[in-house]
DNA sequence: TTAGTTGGGTAACACGTGTTACTACCAACT
DNA sequence: AGTTGGTAGTAACACGTGTTACCCAACTAA
């Protein structure tokens, strides 16, 4: 006994009214003139009926879905990231639904473009949030140039796509300068992926700011590069622990290679942060609890996320945007790692 | 100048046919004659406007959505769980799109049912899955008995709401054995969560199972109860470890908990795992890297969310399940907080 | 009185597809 | 000659909503 589904005709039916009437008055829409008798009669046979509009009725008729698309790229270093991306992703929903939008996912396999045009070709979402976009896919340029609505979280060098990013140099120099505070002069640094990503580059760049700014000599035998992994972080730190003088701090760009360096640092038999104050990037969950807990900074994952959804709504709606590009801080995180242990003698 | 939607009726017009039979020949309808002649005309037709049919049409017409609603119940406890989530998500998105459905996200606060009866009311999706159910949660039941397609991750007492979880029971009680076979006669526990938890419950019940297998006895006075957090694992331990005799193994149910038991066993100036072995449960991200390396148990969160997937899309084309309850097994992950160190003497 | 305006409401079309009858034709068999 | 049966294809309806163009009555201004 499936009971049919209950539509706005019903309404209209057991309101007396014509089923454009249900429709002006549900929808509020102004400019119509409506009187508070009809308008009243309409809402409480809804109400009595248990009216819901169908939403696919809904989106064909308006040719809009109401959905954003958050594609997520499945990079190689996107693998350790995973644990932002519920933030992020909660952060889309959020801004998305009070705007009346709804979130789709799709994870895409690297090279597999076909994914996430699909979801535009047939209409599914109205819009397209990508999370770590690739500088060689041109599917992605191809797809703004037909003025389809995107997001980029992150930025791709000399395009004009909308994107919302972290500000990684500012970030970075915050790091290089808690360390300089702390009276640490030989400051190491490992980045978090080959100086190829833009990514690396930012937060290479801020360090090389602050040291400068400082007025200390830059020295770049003090520069490893890690590729995302722990196991990076281990081999670029057994290097740096065999300068002499040694280094008595290390920037890691990232939280993940920062374990391993860790690793390399514990194993020498050398004291964090007596001997070497360690301050990471990107304040992975394990980094409050790790020993020592770390000093990182913090990603806006919650913003990023909020912050993308709430502007791709706009693009979708026509607005213009004040600015293409935004840029959200990171906030310095102090703990262990860097100041030593405050309460266990 | 935006350019008209290709439709169907235009693929029907160019290959000199009617756009019933391009219906046909692109959904490659059985039971229907098309001669070959025809039909690669169409297809061509389809090919050279680059056709891609409207799915809110399609969706219209057909009265299904094709998208799966998965629900993030958030819950206390589940904050720590986030890191499973991405991988939860990916399992189920691979097996709905595998059958053609795309996966809608909406996180939902606590106490906050109107949020998903919203995706089934207004038809947004054709089912439910739900992470992280709860006993008062009763709006689940009231859906299910209208026979709304819904799919839990974790189970519900007393209901015959299809489920996937955790085969926990039997993973406590390998965790268990594993320290048992390792000599270990004093085997403490301390819970992942108050009692009142199902999940808690079964731990522990795999706990005792083997405890009783092997012929030791249980003394209650060696089991803790924690509360998801690494404070409540602190806590538990140092009672713990004022027991005489001291326990030489504890195994705690979740690995967040367990982080704080560590760092109460460090604090004592105990070694792991010489003095206690130590295994968790859950093989979050963090735990490989943890100093020691944690053994524990691995969730089969992509499998949980693969299975759900599936599950919930056969419901939806009205199969019938073997069984409403489907229990996936964990895996234990031998590392070096039960066994020590292997390769750095 | 007539022309214009305003408030209150509706008929009818549009959105793009799936699907059920039904037709038209030709071959084969009784 | 009439029936059956199969192939190839179509007209027409259904899905549930948003929205434009229009109508009617009542009131106002000239």
């Amino acid at each position: 006994m499936k009971s049919r589904r209950v539509t706005s005709h019903d309404v209209a039916k057991l309101a007396g009214v014509s089923r454009t009437t249900v429709s002006f008055v549900l929808n509020d829409v102004p400019g119509v003139s409506i009187s508070q008798a009809t308008r009243q009669r309409v809402l409480e046979a809804a109400k009595q009926l248990n009216y819901h509009p169908h939403a696919t009725g809904r989106k064909l008729a308006s040719g809009k879905s109401y959905t954003l698309g958050l594609v997520l790229l499945q990079n190689p270093e996107q693998v350790f990231e995973d644990a932002f991306l519920i933030q992020v992703l909660l952060g889309v929903e959020q801004a998305a639904s009070r705007q009346g939008f709804n979130v789709l996912l799709k994870p895409v396999a690297p090279n597999d473009n076909s994914g996430y045009s699909r979801l535009i070709n047939e209409n599914h979402v109205d819009g397209i949030i990508l999370s770590g976009p690739r500088q060689d896919d041109d599917e992605i340029v191809r797809l703004f140039s037909e003025g389809v609505p995107i997001m980029l979280m992150g930025q791709l060098p000399d395009s004009k796509i909308p994107f919302v990013d972290v500000n990684a140099v500012d970030g970075a120099a915050i790091a290089v300068r808690h360390l300089l505070e702390l009276g640490r002069r030989r400051i190491a640094m490992i980045t978090n992926a080959s100086l190829n990503y833009i990514s690396a580059q930012h937060r290479r760049t801020g360090y090389q700011q602050s040291i400068s700014d400082s007025g200390l000599s830059l020295d770049e035998e003090l520069v490893r590069e890690g590729d995302y992994t722990p196991a990076s972080g281990f081999r670029a730190m057994q290097t740096l622990l065999n300068l002499s003088p040694r280094p008595d701090a290390v920037f890691i760009a990232s939280d993940v290679v920062a374990i391993g360096a860790i690793q390399a640092i514990k194993q020498a038999g050398l004291r964090i942060p007596e001997d070497i104050a360690v301050v990471g990037f990107d304040d992975i969950p394990l980094s409050e609890y790790y020993d020592p807990p770390l000093t990182t900074l913090r990603l806006p994952a919650f913003g990023l996320g909020w912050a993308s959804g709430e502007r791709l709504v706009h693009i979708i709606q026509g607005e213009e945007l004040s600015q293409p590009g935004l840029v959200l801080d990171s906030e310095l995180v102090v703990r262990a790692s860097s100041i030593g242990n405050t309460f266990s003698a």
